[in-house]
DNA sequence: CCTACCGATCGGTAGG
DNA sequence: CCTACCGATCGGTAGG
């Protein structure tokens, strides 16, 4: 059994030595992987970066492809543990999607590596494809509930919305600015442009 | 001097024959660089979709990069031949960006290229980073003056809209929705999406 | 976690 | 537009 968070196993320097090994190579993946992509990233690279050899990294993870699910799992816990978009309050999941915006606003690495990712793996043989399929019927779905709930207490400027599509609009909003975003920093106005969107939908503050 | 469009050079067999082989080349190049992006693509697994050698599609584009851009501009010609996003009417500047989700509907291929090259070429040492920067740059501004054209006319919901927020937006949710309908096919409505958006900022019919 | 190595594949060139 | 070839690079393995 796992020991309790709140009691961890107390970790010797050798599991802590090895833990921030594969931080940093997760580090040096991350940057990669959102500046070239999966594909066109090389172990070799990422170990450079890493300051390891290649086959270091292959020690630490075994395929190419478990390390970029590692990375894209890392991030994962990191913002499922910062932000509550599974909340049942619609509106404070809408402001945790602004939230989001803002703070992936000042991490562009974490940006690219979404973009890019997340495009490459439209394609049904790439390796995070079912991830990424997952991981957008999870956020559409959390943005309908949040939208379904507004619209039961009538904070909704529409009352008619079609919820399916607004949702889907509201994610696109997001993933579209985060793409004019890299290509032309310092004009886009990522939170503030969720914003807008939302304050067209919805009667709240976001 | 160039011949004129409605008296074109007449094509003889071994110009027409040239002619249809680059043809077919950039189709299985606009399929593969859709299918795992430019920088991953080889021009070996493209040169065997169009039947012929790796050295022979390099007799007709001499390096992938300029391949790779030869794609982009048949797609560009194309699109700007049978859509007018560059109209003095807003409304049929916009109009034009909802049948262009509907064509773009039609032909996954296409909405591959673009949502899979455009986000791998945010990386500035990308070779179509200059060529995506500019195009975000024209659509932008396309939509940012089509909505003015509509503020103008007093055709906007909202008459104080923040016209750069919501062009960029206009822009994002079309970006955002296909990416979201390469990865739920069958889910997505594009062209609806884009149209309840439009929609919801100016009271025109589109 | 390193060095040395494997077979496969890459973009592009030479020569015809 | 083909065949044959180049040097470079790839993911992963063997052995320590």
């Amino acid at each position: 059994m796992a020991s309790r968070s709140d009691t961890p196993t107390p970790e010797g320097p050798r599991a802590r030595a090895t833990r921030l090994r594969r931080e940093t190579i997760l580090d040096a993946a991350l940057e990669l992987f959102g500046e070239v992509g999966f594909r066109a990233a090389s172990l070799r690279e990422i170990a450079a970066r890493a300051e390891i050899s290649h086959p270091g990294v292959i020690y630490h993870f075994a395929t190419k492809e478990e390390l970029l699910l590692a990375v894209l799992e890392r991030r994962d816990a990191d913002v499922s543990e910062r932000f509550h978009l599974e909340s049942s309050d619609g509106v404070t999941v809408l402001r945790n999607f602004v939230a989001l915006a803002d703070v992936n606003a000042h991490n562009r690495l974490v940006v690219e590596l979404y973009v890019t990712v997340s495009a490459e793996a439209t394609d049904p043989s790439h390796p995070a494809h079912d991830y990424f399929v997952d991981r957008y019927t999870r956020v559409v779905t959390s943005a309908r509930t949040a939208l379904a709930d507004l619209q039961g207490r009538g904070l909704l400027v529409d009352p008619d919305l079609d919820l399916d599509l607004a949702a889907r609009e509201l994610v696109a909003v997001i993933d579209g600015l985060q793409l004019q975003w890299l290509l032309h920093p310092g004009q886009v106005r990522l939170a503030d442009g969720v914003r807008a969107h939302l304050r067209r939908i919805a009667t709240i503050d976001v």
